[in-house]
DNA sequence: TGCGGGGGTGCAAACATGTGCATTATAGCG
DNA sequence: CGCTATAATGCACATGTTTGCACCCCCGCA
């Protein structure tokens, strides 16, 4: 029955012990300084009043605010959902708050975010987003604030800074590798330029898989969506639009940037009438639940999502604590579904045959 | 070329200045009581230092942390990841930081987030956490956080909760009606134990809508996932196992949960060989991004799910301002694709014929 | 010259907590 | 009986910021 709804401090709960809130303090985290009788008073009374420990007082006064910044570009992203989600699970368990920010791939507005983590005095930052440049990196070290990044290039001279990876260029290697074994050679390739780094190595990755095993590089088989798209869901209308455009080129198969990606061709491919994967082999990257749900489910490089959230949010940790902390490269797979077959013997997937009335 | 990494106070910059820290405060803020000249020194040498105001100082002496807790039950829900989407974005205009938890629908789990955003002292709290009990809730009003429900019951007697929600008997019943209205009699449900609330109004609304269209009711029409189900991925699978168990009793519909289950239900069929919408119509609910990519796209009931994000936080902020704030019921639309169609006129669905090989 | 007033600045308290040090009381021992 | 060691508690300061109030200085006016 308080009349303020202020909420109860030690003070208050001094004022009714009549004693000093030095004592409460120290009652309440057990010390043995304190008798053990007016410690377990206090505690009672604690209990009873209601109290709950301010954090930000203590927080001012520890200089640590157990809490970390996250950024990431779009929460719909359903590879970002499981990253937030590994961090989250971390996070809980060792009593530290995750601040989540959404970008959308604005720079102007990450700008912002950092600011505002730095304001809250984050003990550390978490960036998945796509293209995070060099200025905003070195405004971090400038802060002194431990960061982690995601799938992200790390600066060299930066000592607070690590990252956790996926090989790109090695896992698109597997995935166009895998499609020349089952006879394709006429291969595309359908990307974002929204995430210019990530988006070169996968492709250097496919360029580099095509070299090697002889075939003439054909840069009509190349598409890579605008930069300036900016969400997620775009992905898969950009996906539909590209794989038509590829389709005169007389490609049997395609590589694509991301799993959504891919579903935008698979939706492309049943609304021209085009059989998959009897007429075109479709590759995604992420494996996403989605994956496995479209029809046919997806043939795909696994990223291991849920770790490099946990990995990520674990290195952190460390480099609070101080501890050394080395870069990492997480393992992927390429997991094979139904969307894969082997290359048609007849000539390429052209002939649009109307698709039949339903 | 700072030694300590400690970031710089107001403290810091009054040496420097050789004023007093009181000053500096006051010509940070541009107060008319500085001398227009003191005032443009001193901002200037803030910026030279890399001043950042010290925002933990700050709440403890505003008794306002500008932060809200958002407590959601999965990330991987593209639900909910709309919702929050909506939150954030409101939130971000009005300044004020997100702090992200998921409950996966523990409720021992529920109590130490919420224990943990009192200590926090967050300024407000949304939940859409499926079945928060009146316990927290309690809780929650104890302490005098407001508090802004999503989709969920209301107490009557909690002043400063409030609550944004879709009426989701009537839309049930909508959906159902539409099935109805296509011929189909034998119509089943595939429902979600693990959120009680809801899925017992979706039900009733099926219920009802038969009754009142003289179909009589069949219980062994409606299967229901068992409520200890924790985790969203595992929607996929419920769907699919039971409407495999439903197929025997000869519907030519379902009204699903949610679009998730849907999506089970669709995968059940393929793999079973049924045609849908020939032989099965499907019904989901939420509308999410996936609803328009599965072949075929689903019918299903429409949430306004980024407004009622955005409604929530809006609503939070006018009870943090001590505003009159109103509960609201925002429309839902019944939005048509694929998935459905004319009842057949042949006997049920119930021949299942082996799936052609490809 | 003395005084009032106003512009400009500093002092100190407050927010809630933690902790080194001083202080008090008590008991034990020489 | 007095001194010292020890147990128990309070004082005061620190964290970084905001703000009411007091203060100082100078100018103008009587």
């Amino acid at each position: 029955m308080r009349m303020t709804n202020r909420p109860v401090s030690i003070q208050d709960i001094a004022k009714v012990a009549g004693v000093s809130h030095s004592t409460v303090s120290r009652a309440l985290r057990d010390s043995p300084l304190i008798s053990l009788e007016v410690r377990q008073r206090i505690q009672r009374l604690a209990q009873e009043m209601g109290y709950t420990p301010n954090q930000v007082a203590q927080s001012l006064k520890e200089r640590r605010t157990n809490t970390v910044g996250v950024v990431i570009t779009s929460i719909s992203d359903p590879f970002l959902a499981r990253v937030v989600l590994g961090i989250e699970e971390v996070a809980q368990a060792a009593g530290i708050q995750v601040l989540l920010s959404i970008s959308d791939n604005d720079p102007q507005r990450e700008i912002q975010l950092i600011d505002s983590f730095h304001r809250r005095r984050v003990d550390g930052v978490i960036s998945s987003t796509a293209r995070i440049d060099e200025t905003h990196l070195r405004r971090l070290v400038k802060m002194g604030i431990p960061t982690v990044l995601i799938n992200q290039a790390v600066p060299g001279d930066a000592p607070l800074v690590r990252a956790v990876q996926v090989d790109d260029y090695a896992s698109a290697m597997q995935a166009v590798r895998y499609l020349l074994s089952l006879g394709h050679r006429a291969i595309g390739y359908l990307g974002a330029g929204n995430r210019p780094r990530s988006n070169w190595l996968r492709l250097s990755g496919y360029r580099d898989a095509l070299r090697m095993a002889g075939v003439s590089a054909n840069e009509s088989w190349i598409r890579v969506a605008p930069a300036e798209h900016r969400y997620y869901a775009e992905d898969v209308a950009d996906g539909q639009a590209m794989l038509e455009a590829l389709l005169p080129t007389g490609i049997t198969a395609v590589f694509c940037y991301n799993d959504t990606v891919a579903v935008g061709a698979l939706l492309a491919c049943h609304q021209l009438g085009i059989a998959v994967p009897e007429q075109l082999s479709i590759v995604g990257f992420d494996d996403v639940e989605l994956a496995q749900y479209v029809t046919p489910p997806l043939t795909t490089v696994h990223q291991p999502k849920l770790r490099l959230g946990r990995r990520a949010m674990e290195m952190l940790l460390e480099l609070v604590e101080e501890k050394p902390v080395q870069n990492e490269v997480l393992p992927t797979d390429l997991v094979v579904r139904r969307s894969t077959a082997p290359a048609p013997k007849t000539a390429p997937a052209m002939e649009r045959r109307p698709r039949e009335e339903r």
